[in-house]
DNA sequence: CAAGAGATCATCT
DNA sequence: GATGATCTCTTGA
């Protein structure tokens, strides 16, 4: 069994190597393709989970009509107006929970949405929330990686510079990294066929469509 | 394995 | 009142 001490060594390390504001405030894109390989951290009282980002999409300004933010300013989408570094979490179909992490600068919305992790660390406390066993089936999707992290609506807002939800910055360098259009945003007219989802090619953690 | 439907409600019109 | 940055289960080949 791991000790409370040894998982509070691994959250101590972790903590202080994880990504700073300025990263987030690179522009979306680049930060959607950095982010890949790089690993996701949740701090619980249950206890830690980390998993490798594998796939991302970026939604980049007032303008893309497959962004939320493309209707203006709306208590939902305040986050996304405000600075770089802080996740946005939704909630869709009303049913699952969506995690973002806001990029670029104050005033211009933007974020990259996290779709897909191969779980590292707690995957039992995974295991529990999700209720399935295999590894490639925890968190091979937003709702699915929200599910098996703890994230919901409660963390909208939650500084990603801080202590419960960042990202280690800590790289497992890809493969390779594939474009395609973004997921179920067949409504955003142009915008819809912008190459803004990537993923790690060939890996089986990424999300099915 | 692919296709389709149902779940279920916050959010915005 | 309509819709959705999804997931799971069922059906049928």
């Amino acid at each position: 069994m791991l000790s409370r001490l040894m998982q509070a060594a691994k959250f101590k390390k972790a903590a202080t190597v994880k990504l700073a504001r300025d990263f987030y405030e690179q522009r979306t894109v680049q930060a959607a393709q950095r982010l890949l390989g790089k690993y996701l951290v949740r701090a619980h009282p249950d206890g830690i989970k980390t998993g490798i980002i594998l796939e991302t999409e970026a939604y980049v300004g007032p303008e893309d009509q497959a962004s939320h933010a493309s209707r203006g300013r709306t208590p939902r989408t305040t986050v996304m107006f405000g600075p770089a570094g802080f996740a946005y979490v939704y909630v869709i179909y009303g049913l699952h929970h969506c995690l973002n992490a806001v990029t670029e600068l104050e005033g211009y919305p933007a974020a990259v949405l996290i779709r897909a992790v191969e779980p590292c660390e707690g995957l039992d406390l995974m295991r529990a929330r999700r209720r399935k066993q295999e590894i490639v089936s925890l968190a091979s999707g937003p709702g699915r990686l929200c599910q098996a992290f703890g994230i919901e609506r409660s963390l909208n807002g939650v500084d990603l510079c801080g202590d419960t939800l960042f990202v280690e910055d800590r790289h497992v360098s890809p493969a390779a990294i594939v474009a395609t259009p973004r997921t179920g945003v067949d409504y955003a007219g142009p915008w819809k066929d912008m190459p803004w989802r990537f993923y790690i090619g060939g890996h089986p953690g990424v999300s099915k469509r």
